[in-house]
RNA sequence: GGUACCGUGGCCGAGGGGCUAGGCAGAGGUCUGCAAAACCUUUUACAGCAGUUCGAAUCUGCUCGGUACCUCCA
């Protein structure tokens, strides 16, 4: 079997995958900002993460996931006044800030929740982590790196970039930084046009604020995170990701912090997952197209045509590779809803059958067939090989989906269970619930585990039954018609079963 | 303006010098009381123009088109 090997974008190529401290990997992903509602952005790399963070821990790693809540405002916006975006809003809604970041902190782990997201092992918060914060700018101005003016403290970029490779990781030529960077409010305080706020006096009107050795203020931006990974999984550890919208300036800046306080780069693997567009434009604040995952859920917006359900999103996602752009429209989703649905119904009849009793009732071949057995454990294998390869999520479901109709085919009996084999049918299913379920997170969503709709069902499915066996085409019709509308969907099989599920409508 | 990246069939998307990606949709068929589902078969491709090569969607150059970052952002 293949070893991982993963996109490290620090070094733009793709590197074998070795852990610092064997058996264990650190990871550090940043957080969502906690001031508004997640929406369909963010899923992306919370999706891509746990995936990689499942499928770490599928190879045997013991993992500590790292992902913060940046709850602390410290934003600036453009030609005003430095004021918080979580206190402005706050005094809009009429809310303690922190009961804003509560509220859409809530939600956020709701949504992650609906995805099927695994928590990680440590989720701090950047209020929580002031101290941190604030010691880690006494050792960045005690390194002669950071500088104070007017109670605010900025990184000297132009000091650290003769030392150092500023700029390596997201391609940038210091020079061109310096001369090209807009005119920004607060500028005339830095020595340079490239440095960025460690800390920031905090105006009267900002709520949010904290002492500091440099008077009341509240942390930069990229601080938290390099006092929150430093503090949690060490100097250096295996894994930083995040979106690629974050390389410049966010994860520039981490590294030149971190570097100087604790003398080696944070971490060994950057990895970056690309942006979901809509209509061919990233997704985002600045670009009034953002779609709520509350939103995603409901239906309820206007360029939606209908509800999409968490796993439908998730599959979506995870049929492309994380660092390509994904574009969201509604004919996609709807694609990608069809094929999901597809691949659970196969996988679920898969999960409760079993190798034992398994005989084909028909006649035909009761021998092995080698070249199905053959096809089936080759798929199957390069599984591994693809999610191996940079965590190619798409090639692995494009195997999985070459797998459906042999498990459809066992169903239906268009395939005897000899030709397969006990053998090979058991590594089917156990490799099958491996990607399905522990890696990709796939799981089944609908409704249609209450018992007593079971129960109900089968009532249902008896009748039908009892009126088809008397050619009452009348009564079953109505029954599978009318349960149409509403929304399950009758199924006869082959072998005379009915099976059903829930449709979306 | 600077720096990257991308342009694949009706749609979404892998791949990345010779080998069917896959999903959805379309067509034909099998099955079925009918339908759906399922299964089988199947059409449409690599933006354009040059070049390198025995061979290019894949490499190089140019052209056109698009996106991202440079400012908060997932």
């Amino acid at each position: 079997m293949s070893n991982l090997r993963v996109y490290n974008s620090y070094v733009r190529d793709k590197e074998d995958f070795v852990s610092l401290v064997p058996g264990h990997v650190g990871m550090y992903v940043c957080g969502p900002t906690v001031s508004g509602e997640s929406h369909l952005g963010h899923a992306r790399p919370y999706i891509t993460f746990d995936v990689i963070f499942r499928y770490l821990m599928h190879l045997g790693y013991k993992v500590r996931y790292v992902r913060n809540i940046t709850d602390a405002g410290h934003f600036e916006e453009e030609g005003r006044e430095a004021v918080d975006k979580i206190s402005t809003k706050a005094q809009i809604e009429k809310m303690e800030p922190m009961e804003l970041v509560q509220k859409y902190t809530n939600l956020f782990h709701w949504a992650m929740d609906q995805f099927n997201c695994l928590p990680p092992s440590i989720e701090p918060t950047a209020t929580g982590h002031i101290v941190e914060q604030i010691s880690m700018i006494e050792e960045l101005i005690k390194a002669g790196y950071a500088y104070e003016v007017n109670g605010s403290v900025y990184f000297d970029v132009k000091k650290y970039a003769k030392g150092h490779d500023y700029g390596k990781l997201s391609g940038r030529v210091i020079d061109d930084l310096l001369e090209t960077t807009r005119e920004l409010e607060g500028q005339e305080e830095k020595k340079d046009r490239a440095d960025f706020a460690l800390w920031k006096a905090a105006p009267p009107e900002h709520i949010m604020r904290w002492k500091s050795p440099w008077g009341e203020g509240f942390p930069g931006w990229h601080i938290e995170c390099s006092a929150m990974s430093t503090k949690y999984l060490g100097k250096q550890f295996d894994i930083h990701g995040g979106g690629m919208d974050l390389l410049f300036p966010h994860h520039e800046s981490e590294i030149a912090q971190s570097t100087i306080c604790n003398h080696v780069p944070p971490a060994r693997y950057w990895i970056h997952n690309n942006m979901i567009t809509i209509n061919g434009k990233k997704m985002g604040k600045s670009y009034n197209n953002v779609i709520k995952l509350t939103e995603m859920f409901s239906g309820d917006h206007p360029m939606l045509e209908k509800a999409y359900s968490p796993m439908t999103i998730r599959f979506f996602i995870l049929q492309t590779h994380y660092r390509s752009t994904l574009d969201f429209s509604n004919e996609a989703l709807q694609a990608a809803e069809k094929g999901l649905k597809r691949l659970m119904e196969a996988y679920e009849w898969l999960k409760q059958s079993e190798a034992v009793g398994q005989r084909s009732e028909v006649g035909g071949q009761k021998q092995e067939d080698e070249g199905l057995k053959k096809k089936v454990t080759t798929l199957l294998n390069e599984l591994d090989d693809f999610i191996n390869d940079d965590f190619n999520t798409a090639k692995v479901m494009a195997n999985i989906f070459e797998l459906i109709p042999v498990i459809n085919s066992l169903k239906d009996k268009t395939i005897a269970f000899e030709a397969l084999g006990a053998d090979t049918f058991n590594l089917l299913k156990d490799k099958l619930k491996t990607f399905i379920e522990d890696i990709l997170g796939l799981k089944q969503e609908s409704a249609a585990n209450d018992d007593k709709l079971k129960g109900v069902m089968q009532v249902l499915i008896e009748l039908r039954k009892e009126a088809r066996a008397k050619k009452d085409w009348a009564t079953s019709d109505k029954i599978r018609n009318q349960l149409a509308e509403i929304g399950i969907q009758l199924k006869d099989e082959k072998n005379g079963n009915i099976s059903w599920n829930l449709t979306s409508l």
